[in-house]
RNA sequence: GUCCGGAUGGUGUAGUGGCCUAUCAUGGAAGCCUGUCGAGCUUCCGACCCGGGUCCGAAUCCCGGUCCGGGCGCCA
C-alpha cells in the first residue's frame, strides 16, 4: 500500500476541496500561537500544511510542535485554495502521523539556509541529497542516461555488459586495483575497451555499455575519481568520423532531453541550459598546438596536452570541440595510425571548455598490426591472447569511444566538483559511505 | 606524489599574544504570538583537531602528527 495519494508538486489550487494524503519530511515548522505551519517536503517539492488551533483542536495542534525537523510524516487533509499560501494552496489536515522521527541536531541543514562544506555533505550524503538542488542533479543524471540509451537504441546499438573482474593488467599504463579471486590474483577493470572490441569480432556490429570503471591512480583533483561510470560505444564497419558523429549525437540528445523534461530540476539548480550546436568543431592536435603556441611555448609536438594548454584551448574555443589526429606515440596501441603518416593516428578526444569528456578512435583491426603496435608500446602480446584471438578470424573495421558520465553531468550543470555529480564518490581518500 | 592554504558549538563563520568568561548566523530547549513563507520577540544551551614547545600569559607563535580544501603532476 502506497502511503501517499499525491506528491507535493502535483497539487494545484484547482484541487480545492479534494482529500489527499502526502508523505515526506518535515522541512520546517512555524508556530505562530493560534496558527501553525508545517512545510512538508518530498522529492517533487514543498507543500504547506496549515493548522488553525480552533479548527484542528488542541491535541493535533500541540502534536505538531513536537515534530522535529526532518522527521518523516504522513498528512491526510483537504486541499484549500489560498492566495496567502505558497503556490496558492495549503493542506488543511485531519490527521498527521510521524512515521520516522529525526534526531537532533541534524548533521547539516537540508533547507539550504546554512552553507555546508562538501566533505561534511559527503559524510552525511543521505541528508545532503534531501537538499532540492542536490537531488535535482542526480535526477538529471538519470535523465541523461535515459536519453543516451534511447539515442543508442534509435541508432541500432545493442546494450551489453562486460566483466569488471579481469585476469591481468593487460592494458598497460594506468594502475589497476588488485583483488583476491579465490586462489588467483585478479583486478578491477579500468575500461571495457578490449571486451567491446572482441564483440565487434563476435559480429554484434554495434554495442554500448554503461558501467563502472576503476582506476588506481593517485590523482587528487576536482575532476578525477577512482571509480567512475563510463558510457562506452563501439561500432563496426564505421570509422572515426562516424564515431564522432554518434558521440556528438549522444551529447546533444542528452542536453535536449534535459532541457525539455527537467524544468523543475533545472530551476532547483538555478540553471538556464542551452543545447550545444552540432557539428562540434574539429581541431587537429597540430592546430591546437599552434593555437596554444601564442601563449605557451613549453609544449612540443608529441607531448600530451597539459592542464594549462587544455584550459587555454577551452577559453579560446568556448564550446564543445573535438581534438583529432593525435600523435600515435601518446595514444594507446589499439588506435589506428594514418597509413601515409604513421606518426599521426585516428584518435580523438571530445572536449568541453572545462575538461576532456570522452576519448575514442578508429581502431586497429588487423591482427598483425595490432601485435606490432602492442610490442612498440613495450607490452607483451602473450598477455593479450584472449583479445588478439578475436582479430584472427575475421575482424571488421571498427571505431568507438568512452564518455565519462559524471564529467558530462558536471559540465552540463556547471558543477564545481565531480563529487557533486556522484552520489557516493570514491576518491584517493574516501571509501565511506 | 608535490606545492600552497586551512582546522573554532550540530552546521557555516569572526577572532593574528592579555580587551576571550570566544563573535555572528543557523540550530536546539522554554515561553509569547491567527497568515507565516529565511516569520518576529524574550531567556537559556552548545566550540578553539591531537601531541609537544616558547612565553608571566597561546584559539592566536614554533615543531611534529592527523584530517580537509585548492593548484600542479599522474591520468590510453
Amino acid at each position: 500500500m502506497i502511503l501517499r495519494t499525491h506528491y507535493s508538486g502535483d497539487i494545484t489550487p484547482e484541487m480545492d476541496g479534494k482529500e489527499v494524503t502526502l508523505a515526506g519530511w518535515a522541512h520546517e515548522t512555524r508556530d505562530l500561537g493560534g496558527i501553525a505551519f508545517l512545510v512538508l517536503r518530498d522529492r517533487k517539492g514543498l507543500a504547506q500544511v496549515t493548522l488553525v488551533k480552533k479548527l484542528v483542536g488542541k491535541e493535533l495542534f500541540k502534536s505538531v510542535r513536537s515534530i522535529s525537523r526532518e522527521s518523516v510524516v504522513q498528512v491526510r487533509g483537504n486541499v484549500k485554495a489560498e492566495p496567502k499560501a505558497p503556490r496558492g494552496f495549503e493542506i488543511m489536515p485531519t490527521e498527521i502521523r510521524v512515521l520516522g522521527s529525526a534526531e537532533v541536531p541534524l548533521p547539516l541543514d537540508p533547507t539550504e539556509k546554512v552553507e555546508c562544506e562538501l566533505d561534511t555533505r559527503l559524510d552525511s550524503r543521505f541528508m545532503d541529497v534531501r537538499r532540492p538542488s542536490v537531488l535535482a542533479a542526480f535526477e538529471i543524471e538519470s535523465a541523461v542516461l535515459r536519453s543516451i540509451r534511447d539515442y543508442f537504441y534509435s541508432q541500432g546499438v545493442t546494450e551489453v555488459f562486460t566483466p569488471k573482474i579481469v585476469a591481468a593488467a593487460t592494458e598497460g599504463g594506468t594502475d589497476l586495483f588488485p583483488i583476491s579471486y579465490f586462489e588467483k590474483e585478479a583486478f578491477l577493470n579500468q575500461s571495457p575497451q578490449l571486451y567491446k572490441q572482441m564483440l565487434m569480432g563476435a559480429g554484434m556490429d554495434r554495442v554500448f555499455e554503461i558501467g563502472p570503471i576503476f582506476r588506481a591512480e593517485e590523482h587528487d583533483t576536482r575532476r578525477h575519481l577512482n571509480e567512475a561510470i563510463s558510457i562506452d560505444l563501439e561500432v563496426s564497419f564505421a570509422d572515426d568520423k562516424d564515431a564522432m558523429e554518434l558521440l556528438e549525437g549522444a551529447v546533444v540528445a542528452a542536453y535536449r532531453y534535459v532541457t525539455e523534461n527537467c524544468l523543475r530540476q533545472l530551476e532547483a539548480i538555478g540553471l538556464n541550459l542551452s543545447v550545444p550546436k552540432v557539428p562540434f568543431r574539429r581541431i587537429t592536435y597540430t592546430e591546437a598546438l599552434e593555437l596554444a603556441s601564442e601563449r605557451d611555448v613549453k609544449m612540443q609536438w608529441g607531448d600530451d596536452l597539459d592542464t594549462e594548454t587544455e584550459r587555454f584551448l577551452g577559453e579560446t574555443i568556448g564550446e564543445h570541440y573535438f581534438l583529432t589526429d593525435w600523435p600515435s606515440s601518446i595514444k594507446p596501441y589499439y588506435t589506428l595510425p594514418y597509413e601515409d603518416r604513421p606518426e599521426v593516428c585516428r584518435g580523438f578526444d571530445l572536449m568541453h571548455p572545462r575538461m576532456e569528456l570522452a576519448s575514442g578512435a578508429q581502431r586497429v583491426h588487423d591482427h598483425g598490426m595490432l601485435v606490432s603496435r602492442i610490442k612498440e608500446k613495450g607490452l607483451d602480446p602473450a598477455g593479450f591472447e584472449f583479445y588478439l584471438n578475436a582479430f584472427r578470424y575475421g575482424m571488421p573495421p571498427h571505431a568507438g569511444w568512452g564518455l565519462g558520465l559524471s564529467r558530462l553531468v558536471m559540465t552540463m550543470l556547471n558543477l564545481e566538483n565531480i563529487r557533486d555529480a556522484v552520489i557516493f564518490p570514491r576518491d584517493r581518500r574516501r571509501l565511506v559511505p
